[in-house]
DNA sequence: ACAATAAGTCAGAAAAACATGACTACCTGA
DNA sequence: TCAGGTAGTCATGTTTTTCTGACTTATTGT
């Protein structure tokens, strides 16, 4: 046992915890993201982090991991309900401080 | 330099990030928060860390100090108006998942 | 005067997060 | 068949965060 999180906004806030996952949610708002290209544009970043990102933001429920089996035969990962459920708390937080 | 910060949400996102700063924050909506009884509440946390977390939400702006000239003479935390402002965000953040 | 409480600081150790480079496996175009 | 892209994993090393215990300064109760 490792929880009994007394703080209900805790764990939502771990969701977007760490060094990658907040640019990778924002870059998903935009379309379906992929492992590689993420790589590419967010600079500094490296294949482990973002691996580990995407796997645990799918985890939570944030993305949709799913396999096109078109041309080049990749992976997508979109916004799930609860992922697009989030924007509106992020822009709140957007527009105050 | 470190910034250039792509993401609007992401600077607030960490204003409430590491371990402990959610339950304090969470403790202080409570009412004035002290250093010392902070330290006997959450169970599991450490001087050092909580006298960090403080500073850093200080600094930030979400946590007002203010020494009180009273019989035990202490010094007390409580939120500042910005602090305040990141409720309603909470709420939301809550009421959601 | 003495012990306790309050609010810390500091150095060092331990744990968690992050980065690197090598490697896999599959598919595609030339 | 061979090079290149896509999507990773794995072991290892570095960096950042967090924890521990010793120490400090000022105030208070007895």
């Amino acid at each position: 046992m490792e929880s009994e999180n007394s703080c209900p906004a805790e764990g939502l806030l771990k969701m977007l915890s760490g060094k990658w996952k907040p640019q990778i949610f924002r870059i998903a708002l935009d379309g379906p993201i992929r492992f590689s290209s993420l790589l590419r544009q967010i600079e500094g970043s490296n294949k482990q982090s973002i691996a580990v990102a995407l796997r645990e933001l799918e985890e939570q429920g944030l993305l949709d991991k799913n396999v096109v089996q078109l041309k080049p035969l990749h992976i997508e990962y979109s916004l799930s309900e609860k992922g697009r459920s989030l924007i509106p708390v992020l822009r709140q937080l957007e527009n105050l401080s």
